[in-house]
RNA sequence: GCGGGUAUAGCUUAGUGGUAAAGCCCUAGCCUUCCAAGCUAGUUAUGUGGGUUCGAUUCCCACUACCCGCUCCA
């Protein structure tokens, strides 16, 4: 992305943030207090856009299908179950940080990443050559050191402490070489990488450039919370909804009469404490999914993958979010997780940046696989037809929900040009969502405020539509501001009721009124028995 | 987590070591026969905590949050 674009959309998010809190779709979490970081919350109209996006989710991918069934499983988990899943163990790294090029090392990945580096090999090689025949470990030459760090070490490992004061650092080598005999390698890896050994003590080097690593911070991606009546018992705040679906595989399995290929979906919260969230609500630290654990047998498991992934994208077509805005990456081996055969991301393109919404894994059998060690209960399925047993494989689409409002909201929100009677320009902000989505399905105005009888039948109007869809009532200021605030909102139509409503026209335009098209701006006048039809087949 | 930037009303901005200004928005009233009209009145702000000072929104420090670039993203 160039710098002009990039600051283009820099300006275009705060613009959505701004509207975004302006007319109550996303506020900060805690913001009198001074916020709560990766942490938002949904005003009024943000409530209706995710309900509304949830809604029709679970419409389309339960109910109107009859091989997928839902579940609303406890956001509190027993440590057990993520340690079967994996979370646990890797979940909780120890991370360092290279204070001169600032690289992230995971901290049990070090020693590899050191033993594989091109200073270290070289190091080592130059101390083989110099002192062959010494299996017992590594002994200290000042003079080999010296000469390596004046040549190999000052292209190789330029932050290197034996690099930058080799002096120093030598003094220190031979020093400790005398006081660990033999020395173990690691240790000297260190002592090379440690300029102030009394101040500091030994230091862990980075595996590219030889400087000094911070201490290991461990980095808890997971909520922990106490549990019990004394408080002693650990549980965890899930951090997926998948694992639910897999642990109550059998009981859903042994209540529904479902048969294979079938899925089990689930929306709801998860938490993940990122070490850096960022973008508006893209990446929170709570956050909505929306989930489906497709149980096939293992030979449908790519097939469905691919069926999958059409599905979702006519999801996203069918709530407005046209297929070419949105990315298709085919993970590629060797990128994906271990036990994934088959990853799609989907992918959106934001003002900062393409990133992903959802996420279509074919698992394999790998999550009943590791719950049933866990847990020493079988999970095994019994097919009819063969007669035989078989652990299901998974197909998963996972779609982030704050994620998908997100999206809404930004391929939603223009700024289009108008130009009114007198010649002059000015801003119409509009949230072109679609109808199914919007969070306020109609406006209904009296034309003007002061006159008793257009309000009283606006607000007839108003009782006629509220059972059926969100209706908003607005009789203040004049209709034109009426129109501009609804379109700042996305509300895809207005009803005004005007004079010829009341019948001053004439007869034939008695309870008629007009009801006007947010894109458009075209109004026409229909019938008020036509009205509830006429919207209610456009809002679905 | 690192580096840089920002923080004044709901929004956009002004300004000052000594009473904080405007436009828009919003609310009420008047007026108004279809696209942010007009008039009148009104509510609302220096992110938090320290320090320097007689006095700090202004200068200094810390914290918090947000933005940008890295980094991370099961």
């Amino acid at each position: 992305m160039s710098a002009a674009v990039s600051e283009k959309n820099s300006v275009l998010m705060e613009k959505i943030v701004s509207l975004c809190k302006r007319r109550g779709f996303i506020f900060q979490s805690a913001e009198i207090y001074g916020g709560l970081n990766g942490c938002w919350d949904y005003g009024p109209l943000g409530a209706e856009l995710k309900r509304n996006l949830k809604e029709y989710w679970w419409r389309k991918n339960v109910q109107e299908r009859d091989d997928v069934v839902g579940l609303d499983g406890s956001i509190l988990t027993l440590e057990a179950v993520l340690k079967s899943s994996g979370h646990l163990d890797g979940f909780s790294d120890e991370m360092s940080t290279c204070k001169s090029c600032k690289r992230h090392i995971r901290f049990d990945q070090l020693r590899d990443l050191i033993a594989n580096s091109a200073w270290a090999q070289s190091l080592a090689e130059a101390m083989t050559v110099e002192k062959p025949g010494d299996p017992a470990g590594v002994s200290a030459d000042g003079e080999t050191l010296a000469r390596w760090a004046r040549k190999k070490g000052k292209t190789l490992a330029p932050n290197l402490a034996l690099v930058r004061n080799p002096e120093v650092v030598i003094s220190w080598i031979i020093e400790e070489s005398v006081r660990h005999q033999p020395m173990d390698p690691w240790y000297f890896t260190q002592l090379v990488a440690t300029e102030q050994l009394r101040q500091t003590g030994p230091v862990n080097p980075c595996p590219d450039c030889g400087g000094e690593l911070t201490a290991p911070r461990k980095f808890n991606l997971m909520f922990e919370t106490n549990f019990g009546a004394a408080g002693d018992g650990t549980a965890y705040l899930r951090p997926e909804t998948a694992q639910s679906i897999f642990v109550q595989f059998k009981n859903v399995l042994e209540t529904s009469r479902v048969k294979l290929p079938f899925g089990i979906a689930q929306i709801g919260k998860s938490f993940r404490n990122e070490i850096n969230p960022r973008n508006f609500t893209f990446r929170s630290r709570e956050f909505e999914q929306m989930e489906i654990e497709y149980f096939c047998k293992p030979e449908d498991g790519l097939r469905l993958t691919d069926e999958w992934l059409e599905a979702r994208l006519t999801f996203y077509e069918e709530i407005g979010i046209p297929r070419e805005h949105l990315h298709i990456v085919d993970i590629p081996d060797g990128e994906r997780a271990f036990y994934s055969q088959k990853t799609y991301d989907i992918e959106y393109e934001f003002p900062f940046g393409i990133q992903e919404l959802e996420g279509i894994a074919y698992r394999t059998d790998y999550d009943l696989g590791v719950h049933q060690k866990g847990s020493g209960k079988s999970l095994e399925y019994f097919d009819e037809e063969s007669k035989e047993k078989l652990l299901p494989h998974v197909v998963e689409p996972s779609a982030g929900c704050d994620r998908t409002v997100l999206a809404l909201i930004c391929e939603a929100f223009d700024e289009e040009t108008v130009t009114d009677e007198k010649g002059k320009e000015e801003v119409r902000t509009v949230l072109r969502f679609s109808p199914r989505v919007a969070p306020v399905k109609v406006g209904v105005f009296p034309l003007l405020k002061n006159k008793p009888e257009l309000v009283a039948k606006a607000r007839e109007v108003q009782k006629l539509l509220t059972p059926f869809m969100t209706v908003f009532y607005d009789e203040a200021a004049a209709i034109g501001r009426r129109y501009r605030r609804q379109d700042e909102i996305g509300t895809p139509f207005c009803v005004t009721i005007d004079f010829d409503t009341i019948g001053e026209n004439g007869e034939e335009l008695k309870d008629t009124v007009t009801i006007r098209e947010r894109d458009s701006m075209k109004q026409e006048r229909i019938a008020i028995s036509e009205l509830r039809a006429f919207l209610l087949d456009r809002i679905q």
